[in-house]
RNA sequence: GCUGGUGUGGCGGAACGGCAGACGCACAGGACUUAAAAUCCUGAGAGGGCAACUUCGUGUGGGUUCAAGUCCCACCACCAGCACCA
């Protein structure tokens, strides 16, 4: 068998044709969207995209024969880093790499065969694409989703430029190694925790694995607690003002021996003339400045902090005075950035009341010699509490409500609910992404520009770098910069930051719906005939953030009318990483990473895509290896030998049960990914034909239907050779239930639990009469003998167990 | 630390509470061959026995059950995500 010429054969054929179109508003067969996370534009094709891209194919291959009319699409995201670093590294333009970044993944992609609708074939990077990018921004600023604002940043001094979290990793800047700082700058942000409670929804929604949902709730950090009002004193004992504090440990608030505020607040400037060591405070916060954000975050660190003399706070409960501190270990943009302080049950104030001498209140049972007792530990035991005024004695759970309720009716706290997830910081200093259709006008502020402005095209530069100032390499495009406002006509200047990566992968899924409309991001009436994504396959690298990303803008474009769901995705599935000999992650960087190309050039598309899906479950992590690979290609010559022993027509009565249960088997595993046990079955199937030596024709059809999702081409070339026509025109073969029951079941009869012997036993057999051929049994007969009968089990099918005395 | 997941032969890995180790690799023996490769057949969890057979076996220790890799409790190890979130 020659696979190269028979691959070649059937890609040409098929990238010319294209039987795996789309077909929008099919008129009798049902919808069955299958999305593979779009490749990032960088270079070939690795062993991580295999583990997506197969299963994704063969179930998009399996519902076609089902009678499904299927939407696989693919595209690139382009946009970004792999782009801008070649260009700065070699002089080459951006749109060039792009290009050919594009050409390569689909070429690959192609020789993979891979049952994608090229036609449907996006780019994030091409204007077409990237208009319906702005507009989206451009709805959420005018729905007042998206501000401008003041806000410390990651930055990296030796690049000149802003840095996401995820691009500065450890602290290190990702492009240079430099370490980040961080700063203020002018910062673009998208409402994001506005929708902290719908998200959750979308996370109870989806059906995805446990420990991703797990993932994005952590993410989300929703909790619920009470904020409780302090009035702040001056020495005189004169009110300069208040503050609020968020905790989910209203049960301690008789334990309270300080309150701690993020060094960052502003309120300690309002009440600057009551402190008398303002120049140490001061200090404090340009020593704190300096800090990475990474720094203060790790907990091997020693809490640091200072106090803030001349002023105090007062406890509602009980009207004690309080000592104010302000201390990095406080983070100013989680709930009001400022706590309660209670050494005796946290352990973060424990070390910190250490370190400052500060008292300790215990109010809660427990031994907190060594460190606090904390929520964690009394909560499960529920304690009682101790010195706590008329609250004394009771449970944690009693007490948690009750003081709740004594502070509310207080008229000084209130019950409130706050999440870990934080606004999304939306703008980068880099040439290659979305420009922002927004002026910026000296007079009227940010401007939007209107829906007719759209695209708002990347102009052509030719430095890529920020300059010293950490500007975007945009602003030195003057002849781009410099226009009109549209709101009041005079010199304005446009917003010369980029959109980070992920702007053009939070909505590219409903693009391929309708990819070439010129009049929205996608016809309404497609969209609704497409509906969400059924499943969706990909890495788990950054599943967690594209995900909520994801239902974020999916969210905002259903609440404003643009589509007609709230959830874009109906299942999620992360794939495991392929490992390499180490077991480290295989990617491009790795001395062992092997190209699929690789292996395609010596082994053929079919043996690659089924050995590596053989090695291990989708969700796992697979070391790839060679070894084996022998079973597969063996597997292989068999079923391309099948063609010699053809006998007979229909199904034989031989053949009848097996090819049902194969039938059963393999639907099962398609739709759920589960290729490995898939191949084994087959391979079962084929062992059992070897043995008996001949298939019929109608045999061989149904078995290279089922085998064709993952082994396309050979298959193809198989079906068309017997039964001169084409594999794809057929539909998914049919089983009668009844075939999956053999008349008659080799089973286990045990005693006591114990293996004896092994009968035959129709399997339409009742209770009775499977026990009285049990027990017919020559050696069950023996072992019974003398002894009474206390118990019989039958599990048709399974196994007998006899309890005998 | 918190959350979630995983733990099965020499290896990759299978097992609706019902014969643990499917399927494949590697290994051993045999057939074919001058020989090797390829192919085909056979064997094999570990220990003991010439043998029929037998004991032990799914990270550890308990429990539920006629029956536990699978369910429950406690613990250990590894992987992943989050991590000073009040």
């Amino acid at each position: 068998m020659d696979f190269k010429s028979i691959e070649k054969k059937w890609q040409d054929k098929w990238y010319k044709e294209n039987p795996f179109k789309a077909v929008d508003f099919h008129p009798t067969k049902p919808k069955f969207y299958v999305l593979y996370e779009f490749f990032n534009i960088s270079g070939n094709l690795h062993m991580g995209h295999l583990k997506g891209t197969v299963p994704a194919d063969a179930l998009a291959r399996y519902k076609r024969f089902k009678g499904f009319n299927v939407l696989f699409p693919i595209g690139g995201d382009a946009f970004g880093l792999p782009a801008e670093n070649a260009a700065i590294k070699t002089g080459i333009n951006p749109r060039d790499f792009v290009e050919k970044g594009m050409k390569t993944v689909l070429d690959q992609s192609k020789r993979l065969g891979l049952s994608f609708d090229f036609d449907r074939t996006i780019c994030t990077s091409d204007p077409d694409y990237y208009k319906w990018t702005q507009w989206i921004f451009l709805q959420l600023f005018n729905h007042g989703k998206a501000y401008k604002e003041k806000a410390k940043v990651n930055y990296c001094p030796k690049c000149n430029t802003v840095l996401s979290n995820e691009d500065s990793q450890g602290g290190k800047c990702d492009r240079c190694g430099s370490d980040v700082i961080q700063e203020e700058r002018q910062s673009w942000f998208l409402k994001m925790r506005e929708y902290s409670d719908k998200l959750l929804g979308n996370v109870d929604r989806i059906q995805m694995a446990e420990n991703l949902k797990e993932a994005q709730r952590n993410w989300i950090g929703r909790s619920e607690g009470t904020e409780i009002v302090f009035d702040i004193y001056n020495k005189k004992g004169e009110t300069v003002g208040k503050l609020p504090i968020y905790t989910t440990c209203v049960e301690t608030v008789y334990g309270i021996t300080f309150v701690a505020i993020a060094p960052e607040k502003e309120l300690l400037d309002k009440i600057k003339g009551n402190i008398s060591n303002w120049k140490e405070i001061e200090e404090y916060r340009k020593k704190t400045a300096l800090r990475s954000e990474f720094d203060r975050l790790s907990d091997q660190k020693e809490k640091t902090g200072c106090k803030v003399e001349g002023v105090y706070v007062v406890n509602p409960v009980n009207n004690r005075k309080v000592d104010v501190y302000i201390a990095d270990f406080v983070l100013a943009n989680y709930a009001t950035g400022a706590v309660m302080a209670v050494p005796s049950h946290d352990q973060r104030d424990y070390e910190f009341a250490k370190k400052f001498k500060i008292p300790f209140i215990q109010v809660i049972e427990g031994d907190t010699t060594k460190n606090a007792v904390e929520k964690g530990e009394y909560l499960p035991k529920n304690s009682r509490l101790i010195n706590s005024a008329e609250f004394t004695g009771m449970t944690v759970k009693e007490a948690k409500a009750k003081i709740a309720e004594k502070l509310i009716n207080m008229g000084v706290a209130s019950k409130k609910v706050n999440y870990k997830m934080t606004d999304w910081a939306f703008n980068r200093q880099r040439y290659w992404g979305e420009p922002f259709p927004i002026v910026i006008c000296p007079h009227c502020g940010e401007v939007a520009l209107s829906e007719k402005d759209l695209p708002l095209v990347l102009p052509m530069v030719k430095d890529y770098l920020p300059d010293q100032k950490g500007n975007s390499p945009l602003s030195k495009a003057k002849e781009w910069v410099n226009c009109k406002c549209p709101k009041c006509g005079r010199d304005a200047k446009r917003e010369t930051d980029t959109m980070p990566n992920w702007a053009g992968s939070s909505w590219y899924w409903l693009r391929y719906i309708d990819p070439h409309n010129d009049k929205a991001l996608a016809d309404f009436e497609k969209l609704r005939y497409w509906g969400g994504v059924d499943v969706y396959t990909g890495g788990t690298e950054h599943i967690t953030r594209h995900v909520l990303y994801a239902f974020f803008w999916q969210n905002f474009l259903y609440e404003i009318g643009a589509v007609p769901t709230r959830d874009p995705f109906i299942r999620k599935m992360g794939s495991g990483l392929v490992l390499d000999s180490e077991g480290k992650k295989m990617s491009k960087s790795s001395a062992n990473g092997v190209s699929p190309m690789e292996v395609v050039d010596k082994y053929g598309a079919d043996v690659t895509r089924m050995h590596l899906h053989f090695l291990g479950g989708y969700e796992d992590n697979t070391p790839w290896t060679y070894d084996g690979i022998k079973g597969i290609t063996s597997f292989i010559d068999k079923v391309w030998s099948l063609q010699d022993i053809v006998k007979g027509d229909d199904i034989s009565n031989e053949h009848r049960f097996e090819l049902a249960s194969l039938n059963k088997k393999i639907s099962d595993d398609y739709e759920n990914l589960k290729l490995n046990t898939a191949i084994s079955a087959l391979m079962i199937f084929v062992k059992k034909i070897k043995e008996d030596n001949f298939i019929t024709k109608e045999e061989l059809k149904q078995f290279l239907i089922m085998l064709n999702p993952l082994a396309p081409h050979v298959t193809s070339e198989i079906f068309e050779r017997v039964f001169k026509s084409q594999i794809l025109d057929c539909t998914w073969p049919k089983y009668d239930e009844k075939d999956l029951v053999k008349a008659e079941v080799e089973i286990v009869v045990q005693i006591n639990s114990k293996i004896v012997s092994r009968v035959n036993i129709p399997t339409s057999a009742s209770k009775e009469e499977a026990l009285s051929i049990a027990k017919a049994d020559a050696k069950i007969a023996i072992s019974l003998e003398g002894k009474t009968i206390v118990k019989e089990i039958y599990v048709p099918a399974r196994i007998i167990n006899i309890i005998a005395k």
